[in-house]
DNA sequence: CGGCCGAACGTTAGCGCTAACGTTCTGTAG
DNA sequence: CTACAGAACGTTAGCGCTAACGTTCGGCCG
């Protein structure tokens, strides 16, 4: 169908007196060609409205300047993420094309790479969870970087350091004067999910706080399960004085389900959350919340992707970017009556 | 770099003791070949991990089963639309790649279509505003199809009915006997943004009720414009005593902004929204709203898409799709006593 | 002034595939 | 028994490009 519509690189050629491997040094910007000579392919190239076909080229075994994610385009961040990662693509003069993952697709698509590496030079896999089809992907050779997998990949790997900012998170709490602090979890599927529980846990030890397993209660990252879980913990004949939520959205739920028990956020319960998703600013109350480096992430793993493609060796690298504690308003100082309570209650911490 | 890894159409034609032209007809499941030829050779190129080349398939002008997407990522519902295309194009056994287009660009992408051409067999493109390099689209010799472009669109192209959905919010709040209604704007540039507000005034018309210009605010389609919109219309000597919002964020704005006011919603104001977000079931209130038939549209255009691939020539065809109102809390009838003093003020509607 | 070198170009082969046309062979009509 | 149609296959050319070699030619050295 429709051919003959945009000129070869022989029609350039042909058009500028010169032969098919000149317009194509020129085009491509590499020697061998007379700098007069060069500009004049290019002007006529321009004229001309050539397009290279990346398809030949891809063919020949040359690069073709694309990159490609794999993503859950509905997660949370993945389109944050995403805008990030085109922006640092182009300016590298990359472009990016996204493979949209269906949801919880069960069925491996590990074919995807084997369709991918056909047309890019490389692939940056956004996955939030651990999945078997990682492995299946280690075969598709093609320059493969993962996002949010955690330590264990076998790719080199960008990552938010969700172990850090759940431990801000509590710290910020615990030196609020909290020392009944409850954790609503979210998946044990996700990577991001286990670190945050890790740090709970370990806060817990380090400040020498007492661990109740009453105070620990899934909330599924989802407003709904948010809000079920504060119910539970409301529910509690020692109610927390301060939750931290896996996430915001989950976090917002739980607000919600204190409120309607008619008490107050942060005055009667101080919540944090993790993730700082765009309406934790906008939102009554404004949530205090861990902040994801998305823009880094973006910058990093492209980066680092690009120099795969250009065969710099980089060794398996695993990149974890920090996170950063953002104080709102839904966090506040345990007030001092009951914070002599509680000391006496709990003993005191660290 | 790595080559020799995925064997090629000729190497399972060697293995199977048949031509390339006839593993290439099996493989194709085109006729020409026995059956018991067709299944020798089909197991051998699976057991053998064959995958076609797809630059190779398009270079020689082939299909390549692959469509793309061209779309503002993280405009409200482009994720949702973006799953519901994949799964439709999946179903057709075709694969589906996105272009994320950099937010707010002013540069035309009409290069971005010369790229995906050489690539895929059709082109979806989501452009919620109207846009200059359209046009430029339309030299790329491939099939595309728009979405939210209305109806003077050179493609074909679908679109949810903005108006009509406009027209059953108004008249939704027109039967609860609302008879001061205001209208918070979005961006003009959107053209689902323009159809609501000619169904504002439109209905205004249809109902005999009189145009005030002070109850046309703009929201910006934002939490703030709506919030900001809503102080405006409150601080009105006669203020309105219900609210159609372009959509359902400026909606949650104009409520928390009512709220603040020490007024309820929908007690002392009607607040209807337009999009059905997934949290307008969820945020209290839940919204009254009109959703959009994101999967039927994501159905019709996936496969007016492939229609044009498959040479069937389609003409022209704007498809217009119908919203839906969904009625839930943020709206409710007009008390009786100031239901008797508006009508005594305005005059019966029709 | 011959020889040699390197920059500037050209030619050839082939990436993996398919369209278009050849070839072979079997069955059947005349 | 010949002719011929049609199914089942094979061969050839070429899609647009690049890697890997040729070729040419001006300049510089001994």
């Amino acid at each position: 169908m429709m051919k003959r519509q945009y000129p070869t690189l022989a029609e350039v050629a042909k058009v500028a007196g010169v032969s098919l491997m000149t317009a194509s040094r020129a085009i491509n910007n590499r020697p061998g060609v007379s700098p007069e000579k060069r500009e004049d392919i290019l002007r006529i190239a321009d004229e001309m409205g050539y397009v290279v076909n990346r398809a030949a080229q891809k063919l020949t075994g040359a690069r073709t300047r694309i990159i490609a994610v794999v993503a859950e385009l509905h997660t949370p961040f993945t389109s944050d993420l995403l805008l990030g990662m085109g922006a640092v693509a182009r300016a590298a003069d990359y472009e990016m094309l996204v493979y949209s993952l269906p949801v919880r697709d069960r069925r491996p698509p590990g074919s995807i790479l084997d369709l991918l590496r056909q047309i890019v030079d490389g692939v940056i896999v956004i996955l939030p969870y651990e999945s078997d089809y990682l492995e299946s992907m280690a075969t598709a050779h093609i320059p493969v970087v993962t996002i949010e997998q955690g330590t264990e990949s076998v790719f080199p790997s960008v990552t938010a350091d969700n172990y850090q900012g759940g431990l801000s998170a509590l710290q910020h709490l615990i030196e609020l004067g909290h020392r009944r602090i409850a954790f609503i979890s979210g998946h044990d599927r996700l990577t991001s999910a286990r670190d945050r529980r890790r740090a709970y846990h370990d806060i817990l030890a380090q400040a020498r706080l007492p661990y109740d397993p009453d105070l620990e209660v899934d909330g599924d990252f989802s407003r709904k399960g948010g809000f079920e879980a504060a119910q539970k913990l409301l529910a509690l004949a020692d109610r927390p004085t301060a939750i931290f939520a896996a996430n915001d959205i989950s976090a917002y739920g739980a607000i919600a389900a204190i409120r309607e028990a008619g008490l107050s956020v942060p005055g009667d319960i101080s919540v944090v959350g993790f993730d700082d998703i765009p309406i934790a600013s906008q939102l009554h109350p404004q949530l205090t919340t861990i902040r994801q480096p998305l823009q880094q992430m973006a910058r990093a793993s492209v980066n680092l992707l690009l120099a795969l493609v250009a065969g710099l060796d980089a060794p398996s690298e695993q990149i974890v970017l920090p996170t950063q504690l953002i104080v709102r308003e839904s966090t506040t100082a345990l007030k001092a009556k009951r914070k002599k309570e509680e000391a006496v209650k709990v003993g005191v911490g660290r």
